[in-house]
DNA sequence: GTCTATAATTTGATAGAC
DNA sequence: GTCTATCAAATTATAGAC
């Protein structure tokens, strides 16, 4: 009636995997709640995707391949690093938001084993971001628009302002003493205010 | 010789439980790992700590009592606001680079079990830093010293600026493809250029 | 207080019927 | 392909000697 058609079992149990793994982490998650979100037993995850490893793999290997796209086109394009600035930080904290536990789960698994990424992508991110940007930052430095700054040290600005405060939200709504709905509210804020904090800071 | 004197065996197997807790995780923390690391076996670990639970709430604890007062203490001065964010930006830069797992693992924890910190410490954090720099920050925007700015915004600017480029190391070193010398230089410049850029943000 | 040995439980993985 | 039943290993926790 609702659903048009049913999902296969594979892409069922990879769902549910996101959803566990992406929560409780590698070695908090457990095969048997995976099966359980997934309506089937524990014999189907091994079927289908051998071991606890492998299925963890697949499931990090989506997570990548939907971040790393996200940043890539927002910057890789012909606009004004300004109006790249205002997109960028607008569209990613709503992505974010919408998935606020996949960067914290790819920080994490990310330390405790350092050469996932090359396990998941060949490098997708790759220095294209940076390649194009750091020129057209260099560029307006020296046309006087915008102050001398480390282009690399811009990005990691406009980085941290947008993913920190979604990731670190059970501290920092402590810290600022906030309940849910009143922290969500400064985060919905965040999405045109950061912009605006950097565009401030290098304009000349 | 070198060593004074031992250590008692209680803070033995604090210090080393701190080490594996904050690297694996709760879920992940092994006791016989703890037990290897502090050089005696794993039943003295319930001798003195009852529980994999119990030992590790006294970690978090730690954790927790070393962060917090850092915090307050920076901002809790008589400077002038300016002063007070290069004194915060130098100074947390510093100290959570020296202790790089810690705020990642008060994250991690805090969303597997959003009220550890009720259990950890009677709200030590507090409103204090809000209340006094709001005022603060107010009177200096009435004054036409900076931009208009919410205050809890720029708060949330200044620690997203400090600690995110630590705890995102693994990713971000990637995405701006530096090697591990050259990814920790551009974090001892943020230590003066995260100041420089919030600084810049709001002059008037 | 500290150790060895072991119990009790959890959990990833497999065998085999249907 | 899907299930039930079960194994094998890992892991927290405890008992009891010294």
């Amino acid at each position: 009636m609702t659903k048009v058609k049913e999902q296969n079992t594979e892409t069922v149990i990879l769902e549910a995997a996101k959803e566990v793994f992406q929560h409780k982490g590698m070695a908090g998650a457990r095969m048997q709640e995976i099966a359980d979100k997934a309506g089937i037993n524990k014999a189907m995850l091994h079927y289908y995707y051998r071991s606890k490893d492998k299925l963890f793999s697949a499931v990090f290997a989506s997570a990548i391949n939907l971040m790393a796209p996200k940043i890539m086109k927002i910057i890789n394009t012909e606009d004004h690093l300004f109006a790249k600035i205002e997109n960028f930080t607008y569209k990613y904290i709503d992505f974010i938001s919408k998935h606020s536990y996949m960067p914290l789960f790819i920080i994490n698994e990310l330390n405790r084993n350092p050469n996932l990424l090359k396990d998941a992508f060949a490098n997708k991110i790759e220095n294209n971001i940076e390649q194009k940007l750091v020129a057209q930052i260099d560029d307006l430095i020296a046309k006087g628009e915008i102050r001398s700054i480390n282009p690399e040290q811009l990005l990691l600005h406009i980085i941290s302002l947008s993913v920190f405060p979604v990731i670190g939200k059970p501290l920092l709504k402590n810290i600022l003493q906030k309940d849910d709905k009143s922290y969500k509210q400064l985060i919905k804020e965040r999405q045109t205010c950061v912009a605006e904090f950097v565009i401030n800071a290098i304009k000349l």
